[in-house]
DNA sequence: CGGCCTGTTCCGTG
DNA sequence: TCACGGAACAGGCC
């Protein structure tokens, strides 16, 4: 569940459930997810409430009326339970108790993600050194982080410290859309190109957002519903190809995206 | 059984 | 120092 709009989608969610209710006991699980002793958050969150939420990329920050954050990463498979009955989900690995009986669970199966407490966003920002969220850059801003960025367009755009909120999926999308090999490297991208990036990562941030909360399908014209060896490119006769770049499956067309 | 996966971090190499 | 590739983390799903 993890790039911008999966984080914005549980966002919702947990405004929907689980603003504004006492928290009346806290379970832990995994150890490795927890980057503080469970007292502090224990110190933190109980007999407390979740008072708003904020997401900054991949991170989703739930404000405590401690004046803490209680900050959330959710690696490549976390998500976000509300319920009412009694059994806790599997992998649950944070479980807040609340007085009117009902839950919210942080699961994360493969626990790859991280569960922090912190004192404010931009402190959080700054000690681990993140770009803005994505959606909140505007064009001159992407202009220039591009300007003196070396490697691939693909290693620039998934870069947390540049950006944040791009993961392997919509990078790949983007480029899609925007006809540019994924190994081109930044240095020798036009300015043409690098607007129509920006252009297209707000385009298809926002689409993707609104297709999960709405729960409706991306267009077919998008990559990432032919996301495999040898599909039919949405878009031309070519076939979909799958490369690594940086240790990560990257799928693109060889025919709309030309290698320069 | 083996390979793949929306993420991050660390280590070796060039 | 920098960029990249590969491995590691761990579980589910083909």
């Amino acid at each position: 569940m993890p790039e911008l709009p999966e984080v914005a989608y549980q966002k919702k969610y947990v405004d929907a459930t689980a603003l504004h209710k006492e928290v009346v006991k806290i379970d832990f699980g995994a150890k490795k997810l927890f980057q503080s002793p469970q007292k502090e958050f224990e110190d933190a969150i109980l007999n407390e409430k979740i008072s708003g939420t904020q997401q900054l990329g991949k991170y989703l920050f739930l404000k405590i009326t401690s004046e803490k954050e209680l900050v959330l990463h959710f690696g490549m498979s976390g998500k976000m339970e509300f319920y009412q009955h009694d059994e806790v989900p599997k992998h649950a690995q944070l479980t807040l108790f609340f007085e009117d009986d009902s839950r919210l669970s942080f699961v994360c199966p493969r626990k790859f993600g991280k569960i922090y407490l912190a004192e404010g966003i931009e402190d959080f920002q700054k000690k681990h050194s993140l770009g803005n969220h994505a959606l909140d850059v505007k064009e001159e801003e992407f202009m220039d982080l591009l300007q003196d960025k070396k490697g691939s367009i693909k290693s620039a755009l998934t870069d947390q410290h540049l950006i944040a909120g791009i993961g392997n999926l919509y990078a790949d999308e983007i480029l899609f859309q925007c006809k540019i090999h994924p190994k081109t490297s930044t240095a020798k991208l036009s300015e043409k190109e690098k607007k129509s990036l920006f252009e297209k990562m707000e385009k298809i941030l926002k689409k993707v957002i609104k297709s999960k909360t709405e729960d409706s399908k991306l267009p077919e014209s998008y990559l990432t519903r032919h996301r495999k060896e040898g599909a039919d490119c949405p878009d031309c006769k070519g076939k979909v190809e799958m490369i690594k770049i940086s240790g990560r499956s990257t799928y693109f067309c060889p025919d709309c995206q030309v290698e320069k």
